[in-house]
DNA sequence: CGTGCAGTTGAGCAAATTCAACGCTTGTGG
DNA sequence: CCACAAGCGTTGAATTTGCTCAACTGCACG
């Protein structure tokens, strides 16, 4: 499929909320936010993508999230048009999109799930989710910050940084650094996933 | 387009989470609701579905949630095959297909926003998606009980009885009954989504 | 080195939950 | 027609959970 890797260095946006969504985007390399920011200043982050994933893929015209590098990345950026005018002749291509769009939704709806769990059972939930994601299953890399995690999570910084502690301290997992999460034990996450 | 229209009693069954996928539904008089059971028996809503919504559509073979009707309801049932038939041929019901998922995500994604507020902020909320889904822009007759709203913003009974109490002392909204919510300032409830 | 950023930890506080009681409405049976 | 039970919603008091504010640590970078 067509379009142009480009490169996006940390902490810079790809687009904003409201924006036209004339492209759609493919991780390639590194990590990406979506998020919304609230009168008040909150701010909510709508997904993390990875390597492999399609984000700012609209059924309207503009996007309704804002994106931004986590950390150094490289983006594919393809014409939304030249898209569109596959999946009007391939039908394939059609579902395709609506593929995507619900992986999507699925992903959202199981975010939902953990939203109304307590701060043990998001975290619990948050690394498994990263984990499975992740080729190894065993060690994850965080390309996320803790702020990101909290604002992911509906959580304060230091709730997701104490709760960490006390899945280490309870033998569930093991912090070799704050961005390196190893799973110690699988399946007292699980049971907190509910 | 073809299916049959079949009656559910209040809080009878449609479909169970896990079942095969073999059919779509639309709402045609009453509403539904669909949820999951966590293990330790909280219930979680997905949606509520009023009449003219469109619910029980996959992409997998497989149902995601359960679904009840809330209240006597009228739904019609529609082969997913037949449907599946249609889109392969015509482009359009393809692209509607895709948009009922995408438009899916648009609530859900709205809803994840509520679930990082506070219980105030998540009420106020819920009654302006109620009002906006309503023809009604000054009065909602609410199709489901407290704890449905409950299992469905992340909250109990109480915290959802005291808010509605509050937003009633605070003249935001007047509570003829429990199931009928008129709106007395709007601007309120619109300041408190944040 | 020192400065700044990210993360951790602690103490006190606010918000929502839990537990419990009570009121209102509806339906059922005597 | 009244009595009573059941379901739903509201209210109150005590408790728990996560948040706020604040201090402190470790680390990377100039």
């Amino acid at each position: 499929m067509m379009g142009v890797i480009m490169p996006f260095e940390r902490n810079v946006e790809i687009y904003g909320e409201d924006e036209p969504a004339d492209y759609l985007y493919k991780v390639v390399s590194g990590a990406v936010r979506t998020y919304k920011i609230l009168a008040d200043g909150r701010r909510q982050i709508g997904a993390f993508y990875l390597p492999g994933d399609v984000f700012g893929l609209e059924m309207g015209s503009a996007h309704t999230f804002s994106s931004e590098a986590i950390a150094d990345s490289k983006v594919l950026v393809i014409k939304r048009s030249s898209v569109a005018t596959l999946a009007a002749s391939n039908n394939s291509v059609a579902q395709q999109l609506w593929t995507i769009t619900a992986r999507e939704l699925r992903r959202v709806e199981a975010r939902l799930m953990l939203l109304i769990k307590t701060a043990e059972e998001r975290v619990a939930g948050f690394l498994l989710e990263m984990i499975k994601r992740s080729n190894d299953a065993g060690t994850v890399e965080l390309p996320m910050s803790r702020q990101d995690i909290a604002d992911y999570l509906g959580l304060t910084i230091e709730t997701v940084s104490r709760t960490m502690t006390q899945l280490e301290h309870s033998a569930a997992i093991a912090l070799p650094s704050s961005r390196r999460v190893v799973i110690r034990n699988r399946s007292a996450l699980n049971r907190l996933n509910g």
